[in-house]
RNA sequence: CGCGGGGUGGAGCAGUUCGGUAGCUCGUCGGGCUCAUAACCCGAAGGUCAUAGGUUCAAAUCCUAUCCCCGCAA
């Protein structure tokens, strides 16, 4: 089948590659423009891209798809079918309907919940179970088409928002496979999504991060997994942040909140309990355990944490 | 040339201002104590102080260049 694929993170890349390994005719690959990225403003070239580079692939930049130069980059190339996975632009009326057999989208979420750019980072900070990869048609409304198939996963009690990504892009590209078999042998289910159920889960911002010590342990744990390893919840330190990328809830300590309470591992007071940052990085050192971040800073107990 | 922090035994750090014997908390190894231990006591090994030059009687420390890591920003 002719294939045009859309997409632009690491999210994207298993997606590309096993549609590649599964022998589909990949006729172009649309990404995002190159972007200023790291220190010094390198440009850095999105990672779908570097990997359509390795196998040959035509590779498309275009800065908007909704001009008509950009449809016509898109039509020319006569898709059967359009492939998208967090591409990052919405796609305009003309290109929804240039191929015979749609617009299939590769989401992150148990749709209709969690629509929008962030449903993998949402469900970790609402501590949620479960979650899963659904493939749908493209409608016009973001995320909102017909859903063809659903994949259920776990999520851990610790598992990091990184951790399931990892899990679930790999996870996307076999929900993926399995969608285009379908939709090629003409045996892809159409199922609505019941809109009264949707719910949104917008990109993350880094106002999202500073911790609130006056929260319960377990709201602190949710979101320093789910904003790990980006934004990153924090805290701070004599004025220098102090990112927390992995933590868990304990039990059986008490205190003010935001107060460190024991000299050996770095166990602060929340409201109604505790929580122990497993691994930190203060600002321009690097990542590290909570006990050698002890060792070296040797901060008394009762040194109270304040994220603002 | 966007702004800034940093590279010191296996880990995390101090020492650099004002050059003068390599230090701290751990880990490792050996021994002791203990019913026992991740606890406690005693002892030991382990570092060309990122790299290359320079200044100096003397450089982790001052000067120059290079490499690498990281925070902000995007």
């Amino acid at each position: 089948m002719r294939i045009v694929f859309m997409g632009t993170p690491d999210f994207a890349v298993p997606s590309l590659q096993a549609l590649i390994d599964d022998h589909q005719e990949v006729a172009g690959v649309f990404t995002q423009p190159d972007k200023p990225k790291g220190r010094g403003y390198q440009l850095a070239p999105p990672p779908v891209k570097e990997l359509a580079l390795r196998y040959g692939l035509p590779v498309f930049q275009p800065v908007s798809l909704k001009t008509p130069e950009g449809i016509e980059q898109v039509t020319s190339l006569k898709p059967d079918l359009i492939v998208v996975v967090a591409y990052g632009k919405i796609l305009p009326e003309e290109i929804l309907d240039c191929p015979p057999l749609g617009c299939v989208n590769v989401h992150g979420s148990l749709l209709p919940k969690y629509r929008g750019a962030g449903p993998i980072q949402w469900s970790v900070l609402n501590g949620d179970a479960v979650t899963g990869i659904t493939t749908m048609y493209m409608a016009k409304g973001l995320d909102t088409g017909d859903m063809i198939l659903k994949k259920e996963t776990p999520i851990g009690p610790d598992e990091t928002a990184d951790e399931l990504y990892s899990r679930m892009e790999v996870l996307g590209a076999q929900t993926l496979i399995e969608t285009v078999r379908l939709i090629e042998r003409g045996e892809a289910p159409r199922v609505p999504q019941k809109d009264e159920d949707a719910t949104y889960a917008p990109m993350l911002t880094k106002e999202l991060s500073p911790i609130d010590f006056e929260k319960s342990s377990q709201e602190v744990h949710n979101q320093i997994r789910g904003l790990s390893s980006w934004p990153c919840a924090y805290t701070k330190l004599d004025g220098k942040r102090l990112k927390v990328y992995r933590s868990r809830v304990v039990e059986h300590y008490h205190g003010e909140p935001g107060e460190l309470l024991d000299d050996k591992k770095l166990i602060v007071a929340v409201k109604d309990g505790a929580v122990e940052f497993l691994e930190v990085q203060l600002e321009g050192s690097k990542r590290m355990s909570g006990e050698d971040f002890l060792r070296g800073k040797k901060l008394p107990k009762g040194t109270v944490f304040c994220s603002l």
